[in-house]
DNA sequence: GTAGTCATTTGATATGCATCAAAGACTATT
DNA sequence: AATAGTCTTTGATGCATATCAAATGACTAC
């Protein structure tokens, strides 16, 4: 995945992968409290992260795609901190954490890459504090669409239609919202002429609309 | 401040520190857009990190205080993704990011402590996104309040007092709050005798009573 | 010491989202 | 094709927190 390498760097990148291993759909990749070993790179499928409070309340913690990284919780205390849930049938690809930073020792290009993906994480939990603690329910939903789709269309994906692997509850968890909320958003955005939506497909029609409802500020 | 290196380890690891900064209360360690070089080890004083949307709304991601590490939202995209205010005269030194990654790939020990302060930050993100996603104001405030008095305890400092650094508006900010719920939350705790305010000074006088707001369930 | 500023507290009211409830739509199973 | 189960939508109502407002208290600069 790191850029720049020599052929044979490559090579020694890819044997750090251990094992492919396939999630069933509702299975779990890693729990809360497992040992920790290993990062995961999805192949194929589609992820949620979650945590749980002591009293069993839920908190969807991010959504994660092919091309994405996960695991990364567990290196501070060599247990996993969250639960990782397949919400659909995946593939990932296991690599044992201690061979990552082996030769990560000896290849300053990954050891970089290593640093960016979890200095990213970082910094997308800042920007989901920032939905959860200043913005309203559309403002929330508007952004999260954007950024499925965004991240969709990075991989080679429609700019305008996807399919949401996710149920309601599961984005309003992920978003500090209750379903029915998620669902009334929908329905607004939909009334409005924003996007279709149909089930779990959704066509974003007016793209402009929902990038002034994230940021209202940008279009005065 | 990792463990287990040789006198000679440690002398290196030392020498990465480049030079000593010192931030007046109030004046900015790093603001976002600012391109990244270094991370910062906080030698004195308190910090606050702080997004800001588009429109101006700012939404506090963290208070640090001496012993912690701030800077790692730079690295993903080589520019800092935050602001870093000091909200006393602090002192921090200075680690060029090169020349930690030079030496932790020497050091095995560094690499793998550089690892879980970032794991670490990523799993503190997690617990905040629970409190705000999930929890009404009480049980945030005394969140709040006892992961920062365990803190300030690990220090060496009171596990029942502490000085506030912050206004009720960054709390607020924090946790997702207006200033005025954080202060009628401070005055509900004072009245049912669980904690003294005297303006920025706590008291913690009933601890067993915070953990049973935090986490109701426990005590079932 | 005094004026001025900022932070905090407290009260009254408003509002956005949660909760409760029920019906409808889709999916899987038999 | 019928049935059960899950997910989603929509409506009615309630509540926690926001908002607006004003008074008080602490701190700063002169």
């Amino acid at each position: 995945m790191p850029a720049g390498f020599t052929v044979d760097e490559m090579k020694r990148v890819d044997e750090v992968v251990e094992k492919r291993r396939r999630i069933k759909q509702g299975e779990l990749l890693f729990s809360n409290g497992e040992a920790f070993t290993s990062l995961y790179a999805i192949r194929t499928g589609f992820f949620k992260t979650c945590v749980t409070s002591a009293d069993g309340r839920e908190q969807v913690t991010g959504f994660q795609m092919a091309g994405e990284i996960i695991g990364m919780d567990g290196i501070v205390s060599d247990h996993h901190n969250c639960n990782a849930v397949a919400l659909e049938d995946a593939e990932v690809c296991e690599m044992p954490f201690a061979s990552v930073e082996d030769l990560s020792r000896e290849l300053p290009g990954l050891q970089r890459h290593v640093h960016k993906i979890m200095s990213r994480e970082i910094v997308r939990e800042n920007s989901v504090m920032m939905l959860l603690g200043n913005m309203r329910a559309e403002e929330r939903l508007a952004a999260f669409l954007l950024n499925l789709v965004q991240r969709l269309h990075a991989r080679g994906l429609s700019q305008s239609e996807l399919v949401l692997r996710m149920t309601r509850e599961e984005i309003g968890s992920y978003l500090g919202l209750k379903l029915e909320t998620v669902s009334r958003a929908f329905s607004k955005f939909s009334e409005e002429g924003i996007i279709e939506v149909k089930q779990r497909h959704v066509k974003i029609i007016a793209p402009e609309a929902l990038k002034k409802i994230f940021n209202p500020q940008t279009y005065f």
